[in-house]
DNA sequence: ATAAAAACATACTAATTAGTATGTTTTTTA
DNA sequence: TAAAAAACATACTAATTAGTATGTTTTTAT
């Protein structure tokens, strides 16, 4: 059983760029089994359905890449500050996987899941609340070590942190011009600064 | 000629209900005009292309009434930081047209249809050009008004403030809550008084 | 080596999609 | 009021969709 875990992760990682390109729905399985080189039979031997794939693809590939790349750059620096601005401009400036024109993928698939699929909510819910716990708890040890001020609640920082990241995210899609994040980081620093 | 005008006005209005609720490209033109009670004869009288009506939803239904609920608020009240919370406050917990559960329609629009069509970009790129302007220049005013530190950057300002906004509808839309809007509201406070 | 299960391949189906061809009815204009 | 144009109606089409039925090949365990 290892060639069969392959091509699995083929489908996988395949459909997860086709579908953070061009959305899920539009997304067909045609396409994906032309893509990946792989039959129909072999694709419907590894999901049952196409939601089912969806899922895997939330679990399997979004979750270990994401909060990989999300999680550690919190937790290795001490100034919870400096930490959140600089995963935040990683993942604009920096991250390879990730492009202004198609936005931030999370957001994709909540923006256009979300309402319809329980599954989906679900699985992406505890994705975003892993982050949100990780940064608040950054946050919370950053005021004991003296880097944020005490009065600084540290949920409604996380929420407006990521809230903004999405939310430029998107907007950047529309200029598709990564320019508009440097404007974003400079005043997300500002904001950073107020919390001293 | 004043009939053929409000079927006309009656299919965009109940299709922009259906692809806010439901997203553009999963709405069908067999379900637009089935809840339309109009014929698809008539509906490819109004439009020739399905684009071509999404076209005129963002021109002749998001622009309007978005417009209208977006600038009138920043430009009656004198205090900009003050009329920004309101606006937000109102937009996020009073608009009777925006759902919890169905995020920003024009942040909707722009995840799903930006990076494909152009002419949506531009159209939406115009929408949020003259938002972002609008609530730059009361900025500005507001740093001569005394209400708002002069080495504040409007601009800046403008960009975080959307994005924000834009990003807490779409994590709204996981949870399907408004609870969440209550603690971004709440940081969003904190952050326009660092502003003074 | 062989039987059994796992992994894949091919050819289909029924439903849905955007869009069209060809009408009829309603308004407008002269 | 009659001709012309505008507005709408009905019945289709060709392509695409997710999913299935029925195979064959490849691995794995014995």
């Amino acid at each position: 059983m290892k060639k069969a875990e392959a091509t699995r992760l083929n489908i996988l990682q395949k459909a997860f760029e086709l579908i953070y390109g061009s959305g899920y729905k539009t997304t067909s399985i045609d396409h994906i089994i032309a893509t990946t080189q792989v039959t129909k039979g072999a694709f419907y031997y590894h999901f049952k359905t196409k939601d089912e794939m969806g899922l895997a693809i939330i679990n399997e590939v979004l979750k270990p890449t994401l909060l990989n790349s999300l999680l550690e750059p919190l937790q290795k620096e001490q100034n919870p500050l400096e930490a959140i601005y600089n995963l935040i401009d990683n993942l604009l400036m920096k991250n390879k996987v990730l492009k202004v024109e198609y936005g931030c993928p999370v957001a994709n698939f909540t923006q256009e899941m979300a309402p319809w699929n329980a599954d989906f909510s679900e699985a992406l819910d505890e994705l975003t609340k892993q982050w949100k716990k990780i940064m608040t708890t950054t946050i919370e040890k950053g005021k004991e070590g003296g880097f944020v001020r005490k009065d600084v609640n540290a949920k409604q920082v996380t929420l407006f942190v990521i809230s903004g990241y999405w939310g430029i995210r998107n907007l950047g899609k529309i200029e598709n011009s990564k320019t508009i994040y440097l404007s974003y980081l400079k005043e997300l620093k500002s904001y950073l600064n107020t919390l001293k």
